[in-house]
DNA sequence: GAGCAAAATGAAACCCGTTTCATAAAAGGG
DNA sequence: CCCTTTTATGAAACGGGTTTCATTTTGCTC
């Protein structure tokens, strides 16, 4: 059956379509009788307005396209929680684009994200979006960085884009962005505060710009420090457990061990964790470990970890509000700075001496 | 500047819309060199068609809706990216409903879930999407299951609507669902195997179908190796990590203490795995224990968690797919069972004898 | 070259709301 | 009671595509 549609709601009520649709959005004066008659019949049939037609007119469709590299990185999910929340009390709805690349054995590939983000963006473009917010990204290995930056500045004359936790920092694109230098300076220093000299630092990704942030961090609070840093024991290119496990293995292993490791995000922390207890090294007796994200799993694991939280929640919620506000045409600053916090739990602890 | 549409491209290549549409669908031949001007034009002005317009008259809009309890909690992650894959293969795009709600201390709050979900139905009917996944959810303790499944039973004439894993299983609705007692079944029958008598079973909420069929397995287990359920053994109400430490620590508090523990989900499994750790209980040697889902996080826990599999990858997929062929009015059986698979991992072992 | 099917194209209706503009009716002021 | 506002309402255009139906071309066959 043939869903009603206003025009049902006219004949049955005697009046025209105008009337119905300023009932429907109350949008001029109405006749009390009439009104009263017109919802009368909109209950009667369940009616329901087509959001498509009305969007068309309007030309406005409270959506919005939310790109995020991997739904099954709790980080994410955290953020998104978020942002779900500030967007619903603000009456949008949301495109979920995960940019991850999954082979049919279910193994997550990182490397088409440049690609399946450029997709993603067109397809948002033709749904009408009122806004999109891009989370991580923007990797390419082909492409140098400023031509993926002047893309998405193309888009955003065209629709509100605002960018979180973004790489692509010299750009003119609004951005909700955590201080990651900051963040791995505070991770850092409080490895040093415990008396720790050698340091590790695993993981994040070499092209994109959160690693190399975090990295700088890293390297300042030691250069800070006078420490020096080993180039062997800065190992890049993976954000995922089994990655942490394997860098942690490798470190451990190693005729000259750490005594604290700094990891780019928990994942791997969980993952050097794992290591450290397949290789009977006790943490944080005999190896300090600092994750970066504080994500919920942080406090599953015994240890309980310490990290450096960007406040995820809070950087959606700031998201959320402020794709609105760049929606409502309203002067949003370009970059709203969340800044890191340190959570000190049970993996680190202060330097106890060669271990071995 | 105005978006351009199919009546810019008709007037400069001098044709009717009629003919840039043949172009832009395919839907008719159309002059080589009439077309190539066209195509021509299209990039030029970097035409993008509108959807809205498009799916307004093909009454099919290439969207779902995909509601779910709670982001945050790592199994639906699971289930929404193997989702996630199929739909794109698909050509869908899906808006994501969270339906907890959040306070402003970002408590997570279970309790109005049922309202959120019919918001969402009602929204998703106006923005048209072509079909509706539910997973878990509909727990209203006001209202009784049937008058919930009707709701959505009188919906799912109006719209493809299928259930995951889903509550209300006796309905004319189209489910892709575990077996969950078969679920609970084969992890009880495993502790039992491995000489457990005394096995307490944690977590779920009683108004949830999902826990009273696991709960159902758990006492089928029991009952045909002829061993007692305690009153007090059974704890429901909770999913969380939390939930799971309060839980086992009661367990581990009490006078007599079950030797293994069965728990609902992996993240109460963890949080027992916490309450033993902090009560100096040694998992497995003496406590065994058993979670549920198979989230990412049970391989990243010390010991590693052994649990069930829900296969929530595949259940996405499945979901995707057959939502696909419903929308396209081909028959699909009205429930595709999920077989689980128990997984061995590191937290269960021979029991041992008393342990105190 | 007539005859006919297939190809190529346009005009106009349609999808379902919103909005503008004009008109009619009711209400308030002097 | 007339005049001016407000209030109440309808007709019609609009948003940006798709689709039907009719008409004109073109390509072949005999």
């Amino acid at each position: 059956m043939r869903p009603v549609t206003v025009y049902d709601i006219a004949r049955e009520a005697n009046v025209s379509v105008a009337t119905v649709s300023r009932v429907l959005n109350n949008t001029a004066p109405v006749k009390k009788e009439t009104r009263d008659r017109i919802v009368a019949l909109m209950h009667k049939h369940q009616f329901q307005p087509n959001a498509l037609a009305r969007s068309l007119t309007r030309k406005e469709t409270g959506m919005i396209g939310f790109i995020l590299p991997d739904i099954t990185n709790p980080f994410f999910p955290e953020v998104l929680s978020g942002f779900d929340y500030e967007a619903r009390k603000l009456g949008y709805t949301y495109f979920l684009c995960d940019t991850i690349s999954t082979n049919e054995e279910n193994q997550r590939l990182y490397d088409r994200q440049y690609e399946r983000e450029s997709q993603y963006l067109s397809l948002l473009m033709e749904k009408q979006v009122d806004g999109i917010v891009m989370i991580g990204g923007r990797v390419d290995l082909a492409k140098p960085e400023p031509a993926l930056a002047q893309e998405l500045e193309e888009l955003a004359k065209r629709v509100p884009v605002l960018l979180l936790n973004g790489s692509l920092p010299k750009t003119k694109l609004n951005r909700v962005a955590a201080d990651q230098k900051l963040g791995a300076q505070l991770a850092v220093q409080h490895l040093i505060d415990l008396g720790h000299r050698d340091i590790a630092v695993i993981g994040g990704f070499s092209k994109m710009t959160n690693t190399q942030q975090r990295l700088a961090g890293f390297r300042t609070a030691m250069k800070d420090a006078g420490l020096p840093v080993h180039r062997e024991w800065v190992m890049t290119e993976g954000f995922s457990v089994e990655k942490g496990q394997e860098f942690a293995s490798r470190l451990l292993d190693s005729k000259r061990r750490p005594s604290a490791i700094f990891c780019m995000n928990d994942l791997l922390a969980i993952g050097a964790l794992k290591a450290a207890h397949r290789a009977g090294v006790s943490v944080p007796e005999q190896l300090s470990i600092v994750g970066y994200d504080d994500i919920p799993q942080a406090t599953y694991c015994i240890p309980e970890l310490t990290t450096v939280s960007l406040l995820s929640q809070e950087t959606g919620r700031q998201a959320a509000r402020t794709l609105d506000k760049m929606i409502a045409g309203k002067k949003v600053p370009l970059l709203q700075t969340i800044v890191p916090e340190l959570i000190v739990r049970e993996t680190t602890a202060p330097y106890q001496g060669p271990s071995s």
